[in-house]
DNA sequence: TGTCAACCTAGACGAATGCCGAAGCAAGGG
DNA sequence: CCCTTGCTTCGGCATTCGTCTAGGTTGACA
């Protein structure tokens, strides 16, 4: 293998997710949740959180990795990491033009998960 | 001391939460997803997906824990450390009543957390 | 009162996670 | 051509997580 042939991977959740009835409206089948907690896990961190945020609401809907980086008070590989979770969550989509590599969010994928939690009859009852 | 005086605990995440505008649509500071990404941890898990569903969708809005734990192939202590888990993250309370202890899910909080995923504007751009 | 059932807590152990520094690849100048 | 800059991957710790068994604590009932 010569080592670097793929340029940047992505994973799992895409089209061929079950998904999407809401959560609180129909017991969700094992299978989906395993399909979809990896995504919950992946935004359970404050700072993949934050991450996603700045990809999501970015100017252009993409945000560059030179931007991400600075933000924060942690080394650049501890980013990347960050970085590759979501990416392994199918939250983003990453993409190198020239010198640098901007992400970009997946709000197919988002909608999905706000669906999921979206209260589908009764909204909040206090 | 009587040792166990109050039922059961809960923890974060009520009304005190800043929240909720769309994490696409503007950049969520750093405390909000602090606060927050404990709720997205909590849901991070299969089973724990699966608990907050079975309790979300229930009859009565609460689910009694005899009727979780078979539906899992996990022992009771591990499936109650799970609901402790989904207590703390605010995701549900718990009343015991009798005998049972029954699990209620905070639908507020999860209007709230769909809320932040939920695109604002641009839905879908594939 | 004694006994049983339901559920939680405590402690332990392997596996995964978050962090970093060092090293490797890619692109763009000198 | 080499060298610098941007980002990722690699190898390593310290911490957290998911699971179990064992041992309470509470309530119901004979």
């Amino acid at each position: 293998m010569p080592k670097q042939g793929t340029p940047l991977p992505h994973t799992v959740l895409g089209s061929d997710t079950p998904c999407c009835p809401p959560l609180a409206q129909q017991r969700i089948p094992a299978e989906v949740a395993t399909a979809l907690a990896p995504a919950f896990k992946a935004l359970g961190d404050p700072v993949r959180l934050q991450l996603m945020s700045m990809i999501a609401s970015a100017e252009n809907g993409e945000a560059c990795v030179c931007d991400l980086t600075p933000a924060f008070d942690l080394s650049g590989p501890t980013i990347s990491h960050h970085l590759r979770t979501l990416r392994e969550a199918g939250l983003v989509d990453a993409e190198r033009r020239g010198t640098w590599v901007y992400y970009r969010a997946r709000k197919a994928v988002l909608s999905q998960l706000a669906a999921l939690l979206a209260s589908g009859g009764g909204t909040t009852a206090p």
